[in-house]
RNA sequence: GGAGGGGUUCCCGAGUCUGGUCAAAGGGGGCAGACUGUAAAUCUGUUGGCUACGCCUUCGGAGGUUCAAAUCCUCCCCCCUCCA
């Protein structure tokens, strides 16, 4: 019992109230009736990133010791849209969307879940149903100054923006899920609790025992400030390329490590206190706690063979040579092949420098390059470039690195091939 | 319904009274360079486009005045605050 506490109780921020959680723990073992854990997402569609893990890890735990997921999918939420943190209303969704979203979040969140133990349902399911005297009775479980408590509508009140009614109506019917679920225990992100809590309320309303709500930390994202979000581009995808996901890694913040060990890794509490202990005492150096902390991480996503060569290919690159071009390198780096038309070169095979990181897809603009090219950020088959004028003759291919971590490896298509390819296109 | 204040580049925000010197100050963020541990901090450069010391497009939208408009005029759209 104890061991099983510790293991929930783990990276979370808050267990409201805990004295619950073990009432329910113990009658588990003695009735062999296994908890309800419910999570609900919005699906809206995006790629998950590691800030999705954290919950889902958790998840993760609680089918570990043999309890029941239900994974709620807030199809008919997803119309009104959780103003939590956010301050767009998202378009809404067709039910052909959601499903699909659905579905692809489900294949993404398979690495961490066992997914065919788990309960998926769609809130529209009772939600749609209610009718408008059912909803004015659901209302009336909550009072005005109530809903004000929720951080995110006081500030927005105080400072004179708006608040639609039908806001209020989200935490509603979020609570109103865990009633028809019959939920044991509602795991959200800290941000998320005022909405867990009115789960409570409203499950006492009707007569049920409360949920009891586990709320998991916000992770920080590759900035070392903001939540991690796609939108602020400060994520590393669950689907990132194992080099990607490891060189990501290796640039968070010394602070943040601690944070990612204990919310993205199955490393013991112990010996991550045993970590902090020796950074902090000097015996270990932050870089290799750190290299240890991407290795583990996609080790989860990749497999560990993609991870020791993720960590070799990080040690060649960065820690040694540093230079992506050298000879015999190419096993590690790995470059991406880019293959340009050969009606866009010069009669004579030469191209402008400029053009040629545009049509790679390096830059935006030639402008950008050019910027980039002064900025001696540029270097091809390894040696710098800095005349923006620079004409290159690609002759059998040759490697295109812009700052430390872009580069790829260009060649030209046979006019014959592009000259297909382009009827291919016409057609 | 009444009164007032606004919409400027990725974001915030100057510039508008007193048209040109405005591709538009400053800050943030981003990118690059130096230093490093692809850390933090710091310093420097850069941040619309175009084979480019010139040209093109951009200050909510559409017109107009002018040699010249982010700046002046007209109409329209949107946001906010206060009062009711």
């Amino acid at each position: 019992m104890a061991e099983q506490i510790k293991l929930i109780k783990r990276g979370t921020a808050e267990v409201i109230p805990e004295a619950e959680l073990v009432k329910k723990l113990e009658r588990c073992a003695s009735t062999g009736k296994p908890l309800r854990i419910k999570f609900g997402i919005d699906p809206t569609g995006s790629e998950i990133h590691l800030g999705h893990t954290v919950p889902i890890r958790k998840l993760r735990h609680f089918q570990e010791l043999g309890h029941e997921i239900v994974f709620l999918i807030g199809d008919f939420t997803a119309q009104i849209g959780d103003p939590t943190g956010r301050s767009e209303s998202r378009p809404p969704l067709t039910k052909e969307q959601c499903l699909e979203n659905a579905r692809t979040y489900f294949d993404q969140v398979s690495v961490i879940l066992d997914m065919s133990k788990v309960e998926i349902v769609y809130n529209s399911t009772w939600l749609e149903s209610l009718n408008f005297s059912d909803v004015i009775k659901l209302a009336a479980n909550f009072t005005v100054a109530r809903m004000l408590e929720r951080e995110d509508f006081s500030k927005r009140y105080s400072e004179g923006r708006a608040i639609g009614l039908h806001e209020f109506l989200y935490p509603m019917m979020q609570g109103y899920d865990s009633v028809a679920l019959n939920a044991d225990v509602e795991i959200g992100a800290t941000e998320q609790t005022f909405n867990l809590l009115a789960g409570r309320q409203l499950q006492q309303a009707y007569g049920q025992e409360p949920q009891v709500v586990i709320t998991l930390p916000i992770l920080v994202g590759l900035d070392g400030t903001q939540k991690m979000s796609k939108s602020a581009g400060n994520y590393i995808g669950i689907t990132d390329a194992p080099e990607d996901m490891y060189g990501k890694i290796m640039s968070i913040s010394d602070k943040l490590m601690i944070d990612y060990y204990e919310l993205l890794t199955d490393i013991g509490e112990a010996e991550i206190e045993e970590i902090k202990q020796s950074i902090a005492n000097g015996r270990l150096h932050p870089r290799d706690a750190k290299m240890r902390l991407a290795h583990e991480i996609v080790c989860i996503y990749h497999g560990r063979e993609a991870a020791d060569w993720a960590q070799e290919r990080f040690r060649y690159i960065f820690q040694q040579g540093r230079s992506a071009m050298a000879a015999g390198a190419e096993a590690l780096v790995k470059p991406e092949e880019i293959t340009i038309p050969s009606e866009e070169l010069n009669p004579d095979g030469t191209i402008w420098i400029c053009k040629l990181m545009t049509l790679a897809g390096l830059t935006a603009s030639n402008t950008e390059a050019r910027r980039l090219v002064e900025q001696n950020a540029v270097s091809v088959n390894g040696e710098k470039i800095n005349d923006p004028k620079s004409v290159l003759k690609i002759g059998e291919s040759l490697m295109l690195q812009v700052g430390k971590r872009k580069y790829v490896r260009i060649s030209a298509s046979t006019p014959a091939a592009s000259e297909l390819a382009k009827r291919g296109r016409e057609l």
